[in-house]
Formats: structure tokens, C-alpha cells, sequence
DNA sequence: GGGCGGACGGAAAACGCTTTCTCAACGACG
DNA sequence: CGTCGTTGAGAAAGCGTTTTCCGTCCGCCC
């Protein structure tokens, strides 16, 4: 059934080993062989078994990838970068989605090492640093990838999230608004806290401007719903007139929130800024603000890295990347 | 470096093919062995390498999917169920994302042939029918997901397009509309036309009804707003009463171009209702109504096809789900 | 005590490929 | 005419696993 190297050596009168040239050293061949074992290769349909060739070779042509979130925007889109950037190396990738569960994080690494891989790409949820220490001592090497406090014994490529919630709120304070909202949760992600941070940091230097901390349980849609029913709740004058969410998930239902019970306008009674720029942030009602990160860039970056690392390459290297402000008409002053 | 089942049988004194029977037939080994086994496999931290155990097997524990968006809820949904139904069977899931490029799709299919995968599920763009029959002649099955037209020689899992259509059009007619638009394109793509032949077909059976069809380029949010800037810039009485979205993100993009400007309210002047029913619909401005697809167990349906193909089960297949309808708001009387 | 069956050792083959080595053939060149 | 370089044949080893075939040892039962 299936074709092998043998099959093609024989059809094509030569020997395998020159059929292994044909298929790996081209060069080291002459012309007519080539022909020749180019033409038995067509005839007979063969294709090369990548199983083998990794046995034989010691190692694989795929790295592994462990996302928080497939579903989200932000990781379609790494994951994107991080397999354009292999596809060029002629690597594939595999996607592995750990939906914020510790276990399946677990055996998604079990699952990569068992398919001896030539490395992983982390988004890590639990604490995975004991056991990607095993996997590089057999040879797997690792980096995480959009976790700035991460084990410093590995690559990394991150995005400074205290940076991107300070030149949020900054921006919030340029357009004259004082008392701001940070909407985020939970403080344990420390994507939120450090972004809590910086909002906190950029307040601090400016006399009369203050914060307050609406935490959530999650960073949905929902809950941003939830917390604008919250604001609408309040009287005038308690409310912020600004609101800073962490995510653009929670700011689009923010949004909905507010227009949808019709008291608030945005941006001249509320202005908004969220987190991410996902495409329906510049397609929502009121086009939103957000910060963006280089979501495709930090998936090529990190399989640069991690060829880096596999490559023998000991030292760690920790690539930050900057996120930059895209201001919409929802915090128009 | 890397670990072996020799060095376990080694290190627990027992001989190479009882280290094998622990891993495979725990039942053939004693109890003090198994633990003894058990214990070296602990100590030096082995871990089966796959790539011998499926160049042995002469098949792989993966199979590949390819997709046309990776990026669109459906597809990530679709994808999710798939990797769910293979975990159970103890297969992992090769994502590819042909991105609506045939030669991305050509070149998945030959990574995954070169990879020996149990076989294939795959939302075809381009022709692939002769490259399918080709791989099922080398003993991988493949499977069509989300195309009712496909190939008959292959089992397929679809959703009846043409009754996706028709109800969410009855829907509007229902609700007292009369001049139904068609929103979608290009017409090429078949879940399109599909979806115009239900939403035509719904619209003859009803004396006083019509329906125009405004084809777009794309299934973007983009369009979504010209073809509403279009609408508006009619007069108010060649206007249509009620539109009928080929997907959400068209009538999300419809929403925000009416709601923008201001001119129309939904459902008051303007009902409307999109496809798919993603996480967003819910989430819109007026909570969008939608056609819902099971687009999970269309995946762990594709995955069970393509087992029982793989089994040797000649007979092709096809299964097809049926759409709901999901009525919220915009399309209120 | 003879026979039986279970547990396991030892050895070997096979999956399909790459790599390495040796050796033969051939044409070119001095 | 002898030598050299090129080309490729042929053979073999090895990647790590599973499986198969015998053969041995031991405890157990009649």
C-alpha cells in the first residue's frame, strides 16, 4: 500500500541510498539519475514518511503551542504569527488550547513530549516551570510567551502591561477626564494586575485626578454589562467619567451597557478605552480606544527564540514588545 | 540524553519486552514487576517516544483538520468539538488554516500525508476531490465538514444551508415583514447560495412578499456598513422592511451602520437577522437574532465519521444537521 | 514426582528513513 | 598506459518501539 524509498530505488534502477540523495542532497546527484528517480517518484506516488525520517533524525519538525484561549482574538492571532514564522522554517505547529485549565495545560506538555517535538511556545496558566526544566534536561526547549513574570531560566516575549495601562489612562487624562474607572479581574491574572498598575501609576502624577478599582470576576462581555448597570445605578455625581477596562471584551459590554439603557453618551458623558484592539473594537457602535499589542509579531518572535534555544543556545533572552495607543472616537474629548 | 525502554528494563532488571508489556498489557505482568517497572520508569523520568510507537504502528494517533478561517467562532468551535471527540479516542488534532487559499489548502494535505495522519477532516475551498481519493488510495480517509455539495464518494457532516435560509426568512415574514433583503456574498462560496435558494424559497410561498439580493465581496463587518450607508441613502419607501445577514458579522456591520447614523432603529424600522448565532450576536447593541449551527458537534460528528472511514468502513456518509432558529430582539414585531 | 501453566528472559525482526563505508566502473588527463 | 576523480551501487547500521518465538524457571496440583 504505502510507497516507500525501496519501491522508488527499484522502479527507478538505482540504489536507495541515491534516492535518499535525490531527496536530500540534489546536488550530489547527476542529472539523469535525477530525472530518473524524479520520474519513479511521480509514478509510484511515493511521499516521504515524515515518521521515520523524524525517528531517524532524533528530531521532530513541530512545535508545540499552549494557548490560554483559542477563542480569543489576541491568541488566534499569535498563533497565527507563530505559524507564518514557522511555515518559513519549514516547521508546522501545533495548538494546543488550555482554557485556563492547569490539567490540560499538563497533558498538552505530556502530549508534546511524547511527540518529541522541537519545542514548545507557552502561554502558561500553572505552574510549569519544574516541568519544563525536565523537558529542556531531555532537550526540548521552551519560552513562554505573554507573561512578563515568568521563570527567568527561560526565553520570553512579552508585552509590558504596566507600560500599556499607563499610556491608557494617560490618555484618558489628556482628554481632561479626572475620575477614572479601572474595570478588570481577577487581580490574579497578572495581565490585570499589572495593568491596574500602570493606570494607578499614571493617576499618581496628576494632582486631581483619581482611580477607583471596579474588579470583575472575569473579563467578558457580560461582566462589562454588569458593571455598567452598576455606574448607571450610581448617582451623577459618583460616577466616573472616564472608565479604563482591561480588556476589550469588558469595554464593548460596557458600552452596551451604557447605550443600550440609553443615559450615558460616550464619549461626551463616559469615555471609554479598552485593552487588545480586537477587530470589533474599531467596529463597535461607538468606535473604541484600546491598546494595542503586536499579537502576530509576538508568535514570530517567539519561534524565533525558540529555534534559538534548540539550537544550543543556553542563554535566556527576554524580548518586551511595547504597546502603543489607538485612539477612537470613544474617548474624543 | 533521551530515555529508552531499554534503559528502564535495565535499571529494573527485567527484560525489554516486559517493560513494553507494562506499557501496553498491564494485565500480562505480575503485580511486584509492574510496580518495579513502574518505579524505573519514575526514577529516570521516561516517556514513550510517539514517533517510534507510530512508525512501528504504521499509523498515527493524529488527524488532520483544515479549516477555512481559523479565526471565525464557527470554525474555532468546530475545531474545539473535533479535538474534544479525538481526546476521548486518545487523537490529537492537527489544526491547518487554509485562510480561503487553495495552495495553503494543497499544502496541508501534503503536510499531513507526509505525517502518516489517521486521516482527514477538511472544509474544502479549492478542488480536492482527486487529491482525497488519492490519499484514501494510500489508506487515509478524509472526511468533508461544513459542505452539503461535496463529493459523494466521502462522508460528510453538513448543515441543510437551504432550510437555514428558509427559516430565518419565515421568521421575518412571520413578524409581518414583506420586503425582505438578502445581505451576502460572494455567491460562489456555497453556504451563500445555499442560503439565498432557502431565503428565496421562503419568500415565493407568501402572496405579498418580495426579496432583493444585495450581493457583497466578503462575510466582513466591513461590508456589512457599506451595504448599510447603501440602504439609507435610499428613500425611506425603497427600503427594505426586514434583512436577512448570510453570517453575523455581516449584520453586525448592518447594526452599526444604521445604529451610527441614526436614521433607522432595529427592529422598528429595519428587522434584521444574521447566521451562525457567534458569541457576539447575544452581545450586540440590539441582541441580534440568528440562525444557529451546532457547530461542536459538527466537529465531534466529522471525528466519528473519520474513525469509522478509518476503520475500513467503505460506505461514505453524510450527516446533516438541522439550524435552529435563535429570535431575539432585532427581529421583534 | 511428573506434568502443567504462568511469568518472564533473551533474541530477533520489522516499521521507513538517513548516513556512512567500501568498492566498482568509467571517462579524462598527463 | 597508468592514475585520478566522479558517480553511484551495495551493504549495513541505527533511530525506539512493538511483537513474536522459544526457552527457562518456579510454584502448584493430582
Amino acid at each position: 500500500m504505502a510507497v516507500s524509498v525501496r519501491d522508488v530505488a527499484e522502479r527507478a534502477g538505482v540504489s536507495l541510498g541515491t534516492v535518499s540523495n535525490v531527496l536530500n542532497r540534489p546536488d550530489k546527484v547527476s542529472a539523469a539519475t535525477l530525472e530518473r528517480v524524479r520520474a519513479a517518484i511521480d509514478d509510484l506516488g511515493f511521499v516521504r514518511n515524515d515518521v521515520a525520517r523524524t525517528l531517524r533524525a532524533g528530531r521532530s519538525n513541530t512545535i508545540g503551542l499552549v494557548v490560554l484561549d483559542a477563542g480569543n482574538p489576541f491568541f488566534t492571532d499569535l498563533a497565527r504569527g507563530a505559524q507564518e514564522r514557522a511555515a518559513e522554517e519549514g516547521l508546522n505547529v501545533l495548538l494546543g488550547d488550555s482554557g485556563d485549565d492547569p490539567e490540560r495545560e499538563q497533558s498538552y506538555l505530556d502530549l508534546f513530549e511524547e511527540q518529541r517535538v522541537r519545542g514548545v511556545l507557552i502561554s502558561p496558566m500553572g505552574d510549569v516551570g519544574e516541568r519544563l526544566r525536565r523537558l529542556r534536561a531531555s532537550g526540548t526547549a521552551a519560552v513562554f510567551v505573554d507573561r512578563s513574570g515568568a521563570d527567568l531560566a527561560f526565553s520570553a516575549v512579552f508585552v509590558d502591561d504596566v507600560q500599556g495601562g499607563r499610556i491608557a489612562v494617560e490618555h484618558l487624562l489628556e482628554t481632561g477626564r479626572r475620575r477614572i474607572a479601572f474595570v478588570g479581574g481577577p487581580l490574579g491574572l497578572q495581565q490585570v494586575a499589572d495593568r491596574w498598575q500602570g493606570a494607578r501609576a499614571a493617576v499618581a502624577s496628576v494632582a486631581d485626578a483619581s482611580i477607583e478599582l471596579l474588579e470583575t470576576a472575569a473579563l467578558t462581555v457580560e461582566q462589562g454589562r454588569e458593571v455598567a448597570a452598576a455606574l448607571l445605578a450610581r448617582p451623577a455625581d459618583e460616577r466616573p467619567d472616564a472608565v479604563f477596562a482591561a480588556n476589550d471584551l469588558l469595554a464593548i459590554g460596557l458600552l452596551q451597557g451604557v447605550v443600550m439603557l440609553g443615559t450615558l453618551r460616550v464619549p461626551e458623558d463616559l469615555a471609554l478605552i479598552g485593552y487588545d484592539d480586537i477587530d470589533f473594537a474599531s467596529a463597535a457602535v461607538v468606535p473604541l480606544s484600546s491598546v494595542r499589542q503586536p499579537s502576530r509579531e509576538i508568535g514570530r518572535t517567539a519561534v524565533d527564540l525558540l529555534l534559538r534555544a534548540a539550537d544550543g543556545d543556553e542563554e535566556p533572552r527576554r524580548i518586551e514588545f511595547e504597546p502603543t495607543l489607538v485612539a477612537r472616537r470613544s474617548t474624543q474629548a
